[in-house]
DNA sequence: CAGTGAGCGAGCTTCCGCTTGACTT
C-alpha cells in the first residue's frame, strides 16, 4: 500500500485533517517555518562567520543569496520529518496558500530531501470534502511567490540589521528599528505630539427639556440663535483652542448660555418640521485576527496577547477554526451551521433568505485561512460548553459564536425620527433647537449582537430615543433649558486594539504578528502601557526623531504598501528579487540605497541634537528635555532633573518643568539621621541611586545604593547602613583597613593598597582576618580579575602553547599574541589541542593596543583625571582663573600632562594615593571653591579660626560648616593633583 | 543629575513572519 505524507503548518491541523484521511496517509507539521536567517552571531555557522555579510546573513555580493539555516531548537523536529519524507512514496506539502506558505514548502522540499513524488496542495477550509478535493488537484511549488517571501525577508533583515546599529550608536544599545515597529511607534509619536500640542476650547449649548401639549418630555437641542449656529467642538482649532478662522458661529460662554437659558425658560417653541426616515443595518463580518482583538478588547477588556492565547486554545482543542486569519469568507459549512442556528434560536424571521457573503477585503490580505468562527458543521452553543472550557477561552468562545451567527441574520430596520423647533427669547432672540430620535422595529442581528457592547438586549435597548409624536406646526413648551458646558478634547491616545486596526488599515504587518508587535514596542522601551492606553516614551520620540529626519522613506506610513506592490510583480514575475535588492539597498537604478546612507549618516546625526526632544510647550523656555545614558531629564542651564516614569510627554508642560526641576529628580526623604538630625534623601544620580544626608549642597555624606537596593523601595535603616560606610575593619600592620564602597564595587584600603571584594554586603561582615588573608593575595586575582592561572594549557611542535584562561568574559584562549573568548556550545572542559589550535587561528585577535604604549598610557591617565573634574573644578578654574590670573597656574594645563607621560605608564607607581597636601600646595587652586566655601576655608586655614566660630558668621550651622569644609578640602586636593 | 581606588583578551545587541511547547516566575 502506498504511504503518503501530507505536511501542514500547525499540529491541530494535522490531527483534525488525519481524521479525514484513511489508511496510507501520514499527516504531520512544520510547526511554522523550518529555517531562516541567522539570528545573532551564534547562529551563524563557522564556515561564514569571517565573511563581511554574515552579520545580515545576506551575501551582498551574490545577489543577496540568503544563508539559511535550521534553527535550533527545530533541528530534532526537521530530522523527524526527513526521516518520514524519506521513507514515504510521496510528500504532499500542504502548508498555508499564502506567500510564506509557499516558502515553507519550498524550505521543506529543500531540507527534507523526499525520495518519492513531491506535490503542493492548498486548501482553504478544513473539511473532508476540501481537503478531497486539494488532494485531487495538486499543483507545483510556485517559484515566483518563494523569490516574493524570500525578498520580504531579505527586506526586513536589511532594514532592520542596517538601521539598528545607528540607533545603538547614536541614541542608546540594543534599540531596533524595523518596517513595522519603526511606523507603530511613529504613530504613537505623532498621536502624542497632537497632544502635546493641544489647546483645549471651550464652549457652552443648552440641553433643553421641551413639554408637548399632552405633557410629555423630550430632550431638545439648541441649534442656533438669532440665525447664527452654535459653534462645536468641530469649530475650534485644536493648535490654539480657539474658533477656527472664518467660522462663523456663535461662540457661547458660561454666562451668556446662564443668561439665554433663563431667558428661553417655559417660552413657547413651534414645530418647524418633523420627519421620519427608514433604515436598515447589516450586521459585521464574521472575525478576522484584528477585529477579534478588537472587540476582545472593547468587550471583554483582554490585551491582544490575552486574546490570542485563548484563541489559540480553543483551536487546539477544536473549538473554533484558526484564529490567525485576515479573511472574512465563511465556508459553506459555516454558513449553514450558522443559518440552521438563526432558525432554531430566533425564528424564520431573523434568517435572511439568501446567505450573507463577506468579501471586503483588507489592505494586502492574503486569506489563505477562513474568518474565524465555531468549528465544525453544527455550532456548540456557548451554554453547551460552560464546564469544558476555562473562564477567558468561553468568553471569547461567546464572543465569536455571536458575531458568526450575526453575520447570517437579518438586517436590523427602524425610523429616525428629525425635529426642528423655532421660538423666541424672552430677550427677543431667534433660536432654533433640534430633536431627534430613533426606533428599532425589527433588531434582526442586533438580537445577538451589538458591536462593542456586552449585553446586547441592553445595547438593543440604548439604540431607542423614542420621541413622542409631533406634528408640524404644534406647541410645545421649552420647560427647563439647562445650560451644559463643554471642552474640546485632544485626540485619544492609541489602545492596543486601535494600533492594531491603524496598522491593518495600512496593510503593515500580519494576523500572526499583531500581538508581538505591541509586545515588541514595549520591550525595547518605545511604549508603555497606561491603562487601555499606548504611551510613547521619550526615547521613542528620540527614535523616531532620528527615523523621520534621515531614514523619512523607512517610515512613511506607505512604505510597506509600496513594498507589496514590488513583492507582487515579483510574485507575479514581472520583476526580479535581485535588481529590487540591489537598488534598495545598494542604491543601484536610482534605488533608496540604504547601506550609503547608513553610511552618510552614522557620521552625519550628531547623537547629542537627536537626544534633545521637541517639545512645544518649552520652546523659548531655556527648557530642554534630553534622553540620556541614565533616561530622560530635563536640563535648564546646569539645572537637571529627572522625568519620572509617571509623567507622561503630553504632561510636561512648562509648570510641570518648573516644579520637577526645582524639585530635583524625584528625591525622596526617607526620614532623619539620628546623628545629624538632617533629614536622609534618597536620590537618583548621574552615577546611579544614592541616598545622601543632609539639603545643602554638598551633603553631610552620600552613599551609593548597592545594585541590589532598590531607589523606590529603600528604608531609612538600610539608608543608614549604606551611610554607614567606610568602616573600619580594623588595624593591620600598623595601619586601618577600611570598606568602601566604589566607582568599581566594594573594596578594601590599607594604606595605599586595595583589594576588591566580590559582594557589596561583605562590606559589612568582612572580619579583620579575612581582610588580612585577602591583602596576602596578589592583587587583581579571585573573582573575574584577570591574570589568574590558566585552566589549561595546550603544547604544539610548530607554534607557541595555548593557555585556557579564565577572565572578565569567560573563558578565552591566549597564546600571548592573539586571544578569543570560547563561545556558547565550546564547553572548556572538553576543550582539546586540535580545537584550541583552529579557535585560535579562526577568531584569535590581538588585543586593542593602547596605540603608541607610554604616551597614549599616560594621556589617557591624564584625561581621565581631568574629565573626572571637569564638571567642578576644572571647568570653573579655566572660567575664573583665566579671567583673573592669566598665565597662572589654569594655563599650564597641558604642561603636566607631559610630565604625567613620564613615569612608565600603567603600573603601580602610577595614581598615587598620596597624603593629604599641605596648605602651601592647596592655597593656589582656592578658586575653584564657592565664595561661600573660599571664606570658610581662609577663616580656618589661613587665619586659623575655629569651624564653630566662623559658622554664624556665614549664616551656617556648626554641622553644616564642617560638611562644608571637609568637601572643600576635597576639592582643593583634587584641583592640586589634577594639576 | 554625587564622588571614592585598580586594571583588564570583548563581543553582542537588532528585523518580520510562520508555528508550538519548554522553560521559569
Amino acid at each position: 500500500m502506498p504511504n503518503t505524507l501530507i505536511i501542514v503548518e500547525s499540529p491541530a491541523k494535522a490531527k483534525t485533517i488525519a481524521k479525514y484521511l484513511g489508511k496510507g496517509y501520514t499527516v504531520e507539521s512544520s510547526i511554522g517555518h523550518i529555517r531562516d536567517l541567522p539570528r545573532s552571531a551564534a547562529e551563524i555557522p563557522e564556515k561564514y562567520k569571517r565573511e563581511a555579510w554574515a552579520r545580515l546573513g545576506l551575501n551582498i555580493e551574490d545577489d543577496f543569496k540568503p544563508l539559511y539555516i535550521v534553527s535550533p531548537d527545530k533541528k530534532a523536529h526537521v530530522a523527524h520529518l526527513r526521516k518520514l519524507a524519506q521513507q514515504a512514496d510521496e510528500v504532499i506539502l500542504a502548508t498555508d496558500d499564502d506567500r510564506e506558505g509557499e516558502s515553507i514548502a519550498w524550505h521543506l522540499f529543500q531540507e527534507l530531501k523526499p525520495k518519492g513524488s513531491v506535490k503542493r496542495m492548498v486548501f482553504h477550509e478544513i473539511t473532508k470534502d476540501a481537503i478531497q478535493a486539494a488532494i485531487a488537484h495538486p499543483r507545483q511549488i510556485d517559484s515566483n511567490l518563494v523569490e516574493a517571501q524570500e525578498t520580504r525577508r531579505a527586506l526586513d533583515r536589511l532594514y532592520g540589521y542596517e538601521v539598528s546599529p545607528v540607533l545603538w550608536r547614536k541614541v542608546a544599545p540594543k534599540l531596533s528599528a524595523g518596517r513595522v515597529q519603526s511606523v507603530a511607534t511613529r504613530l504613537l509619536v505623532e498621536r502624542e505630539r497632537e497632544r502635546m500640542r493641544f489647546v483645549p476650547g471651550e464652549w457652552w449649548d443648552l440641553d433643553v427639556t421641551c413639554v408637548t401639549g399632552a405633557g410629555e418630555p423630550f430632550p431638545a437641542r439648541l441649534l442656533e440663535v438669532g440665525g447664527v449656529r452654535l459653534a462645536q467642538g468641530r469649530d475650534f482649532d485644536p493648535l490654539t483652542g480657539q474658533l477656527r478662522a472664518g467660522a462663523e458661529v456663535l461662540r457661547l460662554g458660561e454666562e451668556a448660555a446662564r443668561a439665554l437659558a433663563e431667558a428661553l425658560r417655559e417660552q413657547p417653541l413651534t414645530v418647524l418640521s418633523a420627519e421620519e426616515k427608514p433604515f436598515t443595518q447589516k450586521p459585521y463580518a464574521p472575525f478576522i485576527t484584528s477585529t477579534l482583538q478588537q472587540e476582545g478588547s472593547r468587550k471583554l477588556g483582554f490585551g491582544a496577547q490575552r486574546t490570542m492565547r485563548a484563541a489559540q486554545k480553543l483551536y487546539e482543542g477544536g473549538f473554533i477554526t484558526y484564529m490567525r486569519t485576515d479573511s472574512t469568507t465563511l465556508s459553506t459549512e459555516a454558513i449553514s451551521a450558522a443559518r440552521a442556528q438563526v432558525k432554531s434560536l430566533y425564528g424564520e424571521a431573523y434568517l435572511p433568505a439568501q446567505p450573507r457573503s463577506y468579501t471586503k477585503k483588507a489592505k494586502n490580505a492574503q486569506e489563505a485561512h477562513e474568518a474565524v468562527r465555531p468549528a465544525g458543521n453544527a455550532f456548540r452553543t456557548p451554554e453547551t460548553l460552560k464546564g469544558e472550557l476555562g473562564s477567558d477561552e468561553w468568553k471569547l468562545y461567546d464572543l465569536i459564536w455571536k458575531r458568526t451567527v450575526a453575520s447570517q441574520m437579518a438586517d436590523a430596520r427602524g425610523r429616525r425620527m428629525q425635529v426642528r423647533l423655532g421660538g423666541q427669547s424672552t430677550d427677543n432672540r431667534e433660536v432654533l433647537l433640534s430633536a431627534s430620535g430613533r426606533s428599532i422595529d425589527f433588531p434582526g442581528f442586533l438580537r445577538a449582537y451589538v458591536e462593542g457592547r456586552d449585553d446586547p438586549q441592553a445595547a438593543l435597548e440604548d439604540r431607542e430615543t423614542l420621541l413622542p409624536p409631533l406634528r408640524e406646526g404644534e406647541q410645545v413648551t421649552a420647560a427647563d433649558p439647562e445650560p451644559s458646558g463643554h471642552e474640546t478634547q485632544p485626540p485619544a491616545r492609541y489602545t492596543e486594539a486601535s494600533l492594531v486596526q491603524t496598522l491593518e488599515g495600512a496593510g503593515i504587518g500580519r494576523p500572526s504578528t499583531y500581538a508581538s508587535i505591541i509586545g515588541t514596542i514595549q520591550d525595547r522601551g518605545y511604549a508603555a502601557k497606561k491603562g487601555q492606553a499606548l504611551v510613547p516614551t521619550w526615547t521613542a520620540f528620540a527614535t523616531s526623531a532620528l527615523l523621520e529626519h534621515h531614514f523619512g522613506r523607512l517610515v512613511d506610513y506607505d512604505f510597506t504598501a509600496r513594498m507589496e506592490e514590488d513583492l507582487d510583480d515579483i510574485a507575479g514575475g514581472r520583476q526580479q528579487r535581485g535588481p529590487y535588492l540591489r537598488s534598495f539597498f545598494l542604491g543601484e537604478e536610482g534605488g533608496m540605497g540604504l547601506r550609503p546612507l547608513v553610511e552618510t549618516q552614522m557620521e552625519n546625526i550628531d547623537p547629542r541634537s537627536i537626544a534633545t526632544i521637541q517639545v512645544p510647550k518649552l520652546e523659548g523656555s531655556g527648557v530642554e528635555v534630553r534622553v540620556g545614558k541614565y533616561g530622560p531629564y530635563l536640563t535648564r542651564g546646569e539645572a537637571k532633573a529627572t522625568i519620572p516614569e509617571e509623567v507622561t510627554p503630553d504632561e510636561l508642560t512648562l509648570e510641570k518643568a518648573e516644579e520637577l526641576l526645582s524639585r530635583p529628580s524625584g528625591d525622596r526623604v526617607l526620614g532623619e539621621d539620628p546623628g545629624s538630625g538632617l533629614p536622609v534623601i534618597a536620590k537618583a544620580g548621574r552615577f546611579g541611586p544614592y541616598v545622601q544626608i543632609g539639603e545643602e549642597n554638598p551633603p553631610l555624606r552620600t552613599a551609593s545604593l548597592f545594585p541590589s537596593d532598590d531607589l523606590g523601595t529603600l528604608s531609612l535603616d538600610r539608608a543608614l547602613k549604606l551611610l554607614s560606610l567606610p568602616r573600619l575593619v580594623g588595624v593591620s600592620e600598623g595601619e586601618e583597613i577600611w570598606a568602601h564602597n566604589g566607582k568599581f564595587g566594594p573594596y578594601l584600603k590599607r594604606g595605599n593598597d586595595s583589594r576588591s571584594l566580590t559582594i557589596p554586603e561583605q562590606l559589612f561582615t568582612v572580619s579583620l582576618l579575612e581582610a588580612e588573608a585577602l591583602f596576602m593575595q596578589p592583587r587583581f586575582r579571585g573573582g573575574r580579575g584577570a591574570a589568574s592561572a590558566p585552566l589549561a594549557s595546550f603544547e604544539y611542535p610548530d607554534r607557541a602553547p595555548i593557555t585556557l584562561k579564565s577572565g572578565r568574559f569567560g573563558p578565552y584562549l591566549t597564546d600571548g599574541e592573539r586571544n578569543a573568548t570560547l563561545r556558547k556550545g565550546e564547553d572548556q572542559g572538553s576543550l582539546n589541542e586540535v580545537d584550541a589550535r583552529n579557535i585560535l587561528e579562526e577568531r584569535g585577535k590581538e588585543p586593542k593596543k593602547k596605540e603608541a604604549k607610554g604616551r597614549r598610557g599616560a594621556a589617557k591617565v591624564a584625561g581621565a583625571a581631568v574629565k573626572g573634574t571637569r564638571s567642578t573644578a576644572a571647568s570653573k578654574t579655566t572660567a575664573t582663573g583665566a579671567r583673573k590670573a592669566p598665565g597662572k597656574p589654569a594655563r599650564k594645563a597641558s604642561a603636566p600632562k607631559t610630565k604625567a607621560a613620564a613615569p612608565k605608564a600603567a603600573g603601580k607607581t602610577a595614581a598615587p594615593k598620596a597624603s593629604p597636601l599641605a596648605w602651601a600646595q592647596l592655597r593656589p587652586y582656592l578658586e575653584v571653591l564657592s565664595p561661600q566655601e573660599r571664606e570658610l576655608v581662609m577663616a580656618t586655614r589661613e587665619r586659623g579660626e575655629k569651624v564653630e566660630a566662623v559658622a554664624p558668621n556665614l549664616g551656617l550651622d556648626v554641622k553644616q560648616a564642617k560638611g562644608m569644609a571637609l568637601q572643600a578640602s576635597k576639592k582643593l586636593n583634587q584641583a592640586a593633583r589634577s594639576r
